[in-house]
DNA sequence: ACGCTAATGTACGAACTAGTACGTTACCTA
DNA sequence: TAGGTAACGTACTAGTTCGTACATTAGCGT
């Protein structure tokens, strides 16, 4: 996340734009994701930023086009961390399963951005159909994920037949789920699915659960 | 879903309490699902009832308590479906893969439910909180989930370790994202989760996903 | 040094939106 | 059948909210 922390005057500049961009960008976020689309307020945004309404609409046009450039900026930031991705030394199950970790970890610690993503839902996603960089963002976690499975199936290790996409999408429904539904889910269910000392056991279930599907017997079916 | 669909005069009534409070639910469902809270218009919803606006807020206040009347009646189905399990005749495998197949296609049959869940997220739970109805409702499937699981933990087909809220979790996860994020997912991955070509597929594929995990064989670990 | 433009601030308006004051009528009951 | 009350309709308001017209200035290029 590229963060604007007031440094007060970094070079003496007090019109700086990609500052006051940035700054803009950070502060709609938060209030996107505190309130969704329609509950977040354009003057709120202006108010927690050092400057006006006015320059949200000089930089960004309005606040569709203001809510497209902050998902814009966290899948940016969400494919940055996957194409640091590092686990393709590891053996087939192993990668999968640290993916997995990596993946719910992540996951837990940009709530933000799950709850952009829920709004954009609630919103068809014409947000992203109306941004170019979204159409073609790709995922370089999808590319691992593609490795691995087809080294792991060469070898026969694993016995699923399951591509990439939908791999993704198993392990994605419970990260996501997680952080989404935590507070329906406590107040119905009386367990905070991100309470820290779940954590562990968490990350265990999800690692044992992508492994015993992708290396099931299968023999006996 | 108690729907009301215009019998112009049931029994020579015009007026009738209960039916204007049944068709201001459905159409407020619709309207929430459909814009989320902030995004939903209350004159849009006393549009589209043969009643006028008056009557919503006759009737139950606010939007706010609309909202929640809303959530309650939508949970009241969700309940009254899972009431309905009967797999407890299976042998535990068979249960659970029939109770995560019916977990799938109920979710598919309830979109607007599914987002209603999402929004009320998005607003930390708070109209769930402020409901005495929803704080007691409970989860008929948690005790069917309960039972077969210790059925199948005490004769040793079921090896994980593992609770009903949390295979509960792990379940909903799947069905609920598969919906939920059908069109983030589909913008940026190109498929459809909720095709109906692939129904029969994601069907198997969580039932495998489930049945692996519980039954995986433990000794090698 | 100076002018030009990108960057910024102020003040305002038009449209919308949740909620309500006030008036009316159907229909049950005694 | 009369009267009371639950159910309903109309018209309005106060406050909000996105967006913009207009005025101003910093600082880069020459």
């Amino acid at each position: 996340m590229t963060s604007v922390d007031e440094p007060a005057r970094p070079n003496g500049r007090i019109r700086d734009a990609a500052r006051t961009q940035a700054e803009i960008l950070d502060v709609a976020t938060q209030e996107f994701a505190r309130a969704g689309y329609d509950g977040a307020r354009v003057d709120e945004i202006a108010a927690r930023t050092r400057t006006t309404k006015r320059m949200i609409y000089y930089y960004f046009g309005g606040k569709d086009q203001l809510f497209t450039a902050v998902l814009e900026r966290a899948y940016g930031v969400i494919r940055e961390a996957e194409q640091k991705l590092d686990v393709e030394h590891l053996d087939p199950v192993a990668a999968i399963r640290r993916l997995a970790e990596l993946t719910l970890d992540h996951h837990e610690q940009h709530p933000d951005f799950i709850r952009l993503v829920s709004i954009e839902n609630i919103h068809g996603a014409e947000h992203i159909a109306a941004s170019e960089r979204l159409a073609k963002i790709g995922s370089p976690a999808l590319e691992v994920i593609r490795r691995i499975l087809a080294s792991g199936q060469e070898s026969g290790l694993f016995t699923a037949d399951v591509d990439a996409v939908d791999l993704h999408a198993m392990i994605s429904s419970f990260c996501f789920f997680r952080v989404a539904n935590r507070h329906t889910f406590g107040a119905l269910f009386g367990r905070d699915l991100v309470d820290p000392a779940r954590r562990e056991h968490y990350r265990a279930m999800l690692g044992d659960m992508v492994i015993a599907y992708l290396t099931a017997d299968r023999t006996t079916d």
